[in-house]
DNA sequence: CTCGGTGCAAAGCTTTTGCATCCGC
DNA sequence: GCGGATGCAAAAGCTTTGCACCGAG
């Protein structure tokens, strides 16, 4: 909910560069989805997003929203994940540490965990392969060990 | 392009265990669809599967081709993938070793790869986070240091 | 004979596209 | 003022659903 104005103000430079950069526009829509992503916390879709947006009364149109998200992907503001369904998930990624998520299969709750091996992995196969690794996706999907587990329902 | 006989045998025999142990009909819609699915190399998606059953004129539908994916999916025949983009892709998985996948950013193919240590990371995770793993998905966003990288062209 | 499974087509959802309008540069 | 970007709505693409019929048990 609430927003980092110290890191808003760093993330905001970020895109500013990035817009300036690609000669693109910087338009006040694409400021506002950044910063309405960065008062949000953890993972969102785009209509959610577009709910929020609209229910702040800005008037943004769910293309405006898309178009911006992949811009914000391409430099680094924005991670974009695909948690085996078909809906995008996306969160932000400036200043956040380095994770991978785990998917929990009698819930659906999605954990974070950090782990460096994955490093290694790519060092790896960077060299095998031959190619550079620009990102990954790691996702592990587990049960619950604890009967507690909030919604073993399914 | 070739079914392997002596693979497809052990394969359609866990597919009817799984199928009696649940309790669901063995129809011949299902089977057919197994024996294409391991008939085929590499990945594929609902769409171009279901060509090749309606190209060998079997009277299939895509409701039914979703449901037994689920099916098979479920009994880990087959296993499924969403590599970034919204149509979900599978391969056949039994008797395959253990791999994971590299996407090329230059020309989006589709490179696989065997690290025994991404199973280190899984023991790990399991224990600080008391989860059982059932499976996972690695997938690295690799651009070719090659020049002569097929599609080196966006 | 029952009722789960199927085929077909329609509906549902997410994402993309076309076009007139708007506004950053 | 030009041309990129936007809003809106329609269209596209993958997947699910409803319904009548079929066929496995």
């Amino acid at each position: 909910m609430a927003l980092n104005l110290k890191q808003y103000e760093a993330v905001r430079q970020i895109f500013t560069s990035y817009l300036e950069q690609k000669a693109l526009r910087k338009t006040s829509e694409r400021y506002i989805i950044l910063e309405e992503i960065y008062s949000l916390q953890g993972h969102f879709d785009v209509e959610s997003l577009y709910v929020h947006l609209k229910n702040k009364n800005y008037r943004v149109s769910r293309a405006t929203v898309y178009n911006t998200l992949d811009l914000l992907v391409e430099c680094d503001l924005v991670s974009k994940h695909q948690f085996g369904k078909n809906i995008a998930q996306y969160e932000k990624s400036h200043g956040s540490k380095q994770h991978d998520h785990l998917i929990c299969t009698d819930c659906s709750k999605v954990l974070e965990f950090c782990d460096p091996r994955i490093q290694n992995i790519q060092n790896t196969v960077e060299e095998l392969l031959h190619f550079n690794v620009v990102h990954h996706s790691l996702i592990l999907y587990a049960s619950c060990k604890k009967e507690n587990c909030e919604n073993k329902r399914v």
